[in-house]
DNA sequence: CATATACGGAACTGACCAGTTCCGGATACG
DNA sequence: CGTATCCGGAACTGGTCAGTTCCGTATATG
């Protein structure tokens, strides 16, 4: 049986053999993903980009769903290391610090794939608590990390509820990338930090 | 938009054709866009919960995206009037004012909706425009027109960004609702006037 | 080189759904 | 009462997609 050849184009290193691909199809899925949203999705997209074929797919996961569920856990390892976060000495220097390219496209990224799925998070429960723990609790702990720090200084009230302000910043962005559909940029994220997360956690206004 | 007849001027013989249950069509869809989304929304579903025939449905509107399109521009009908708007003297009085369980049921529900059509968002600019005209625009309009009047009672500084702090409360109780999975309670909506937005606006912490 | 393994790809099945067509019945109006 | 008109419902069509099966081939190992 005659197979068309394919188009070469095959940086493709050889064919391996255990589950080294998994990254690649995952990372392919997330992509789909954020692009299309969960129900836009089919594995034939995935398997496309992924350079792989169905069937491998099915081999490794049993479910459509089971594969969504994988990908979106696989978003948490990407997860900042908390031994490299910045540590300035003040709040808003730790706050400024993180605005940086890299952490703004991830940031963006894992909105982008949540607008893909919010729509399922309230039919499945095991795909919110993916998506919670893959995007909004590592952006909430290192905020919790530079507020508790800004309380131990006495720079904000000891009192400051640090649960509910470490989320001001996240919610501030998601609208803005999910319901406003513009991208996160540095100037926005200054505002909000300057106008909104500093006089909300109680720093005295400097100068 | 773009009904497939519009015979308002010209009466005829036989059933009115006023279209007299559109809206029950329309908040037919708002529900199962609300539970199901976008995609996994049917024609069927709206029909059988609306007690029409999906022929009826495809008299009146010619596709299903028309559909949808139809039902969140129906969603603004719902506005609040803004003459009936409280106005307390404070901004504190304002925003607190407007937390009353059928404004928390209606942005509950508005939101809900959203979650079934963000995933459409990128890929459809039409329905971008009328979720955010519906949605975005309606709740930044009344908070906009609160924090003018704080403005002209010299309550916040005249510098204040109106554009931007109007959308943080929305920003809060979109979060919450969407990512966090939990309801818009008067408590929660509480703590974000008196310790994000008042502070964000600028008013002087009154004892 | 021989053999075992897993991969990509294509073909297939069954379910589901958008959109269409048809019909029997209900309703307003003359 | 007759008739024009619209309605709800059911049947049908065509396309799409999840999930399966099969096969030829590339790779690893000995």
């Amino acid at each position: 049986m005659m197979r068309v050849e394919q188009a070469e184009a095959k940086p493709r290193p050889g064919r391996k053999r255990d589950h080294t691909r998994d990254p690649e199809i995952l990372d392919a899925a997330l992509d789909v993903l954020a692009e299309t949203g969960y129900e836009g999705m089919t594995i034939d997209m995935v398997a496309t980009r992924a350079r792989a074929g169905k069937a491998t797919l099915y081999r490794r996961w049993s479910s459509k769903s089971e594969l969504v569920l994988d990908a979106v856990g696989w978003l948490k390892s990407r997860d900042l290391d908390h031994a490299t976060l910045p540590d300035t000495g003040t709040l808003r220097g730790d706050l400024v610090a993180m605005i940086k390219a890299p952490n703004l496209r991830e940031s963006e990224r894992k909105l982008k794939v949540m607008a893909g799925i919010v729509s399922m998070i309230a039919r499945s429960p095991e795909l919110a608590a993916a998506a919670h723990e893959a995007v909004v609790e590592p952006r909430a702990a290192v905020n919790r990390i530079f507020l508790r720090r800004a309380i131990d200084r006495g720079e904000i009230p000891p009192d400051a509820d640090v649960e509910k302000l470490s989320l001001v910043a996240p919610a501030l962005m998601a609208y803005r990338v999910l319901m406003l559909g513009k991208p996160v940029e540095p100037e926005f994220l200054l505002w909000a930090i300057d106008h909104v997360v500093l006089p909300a956690a109680g720093v005295r206004p400097t100068t």
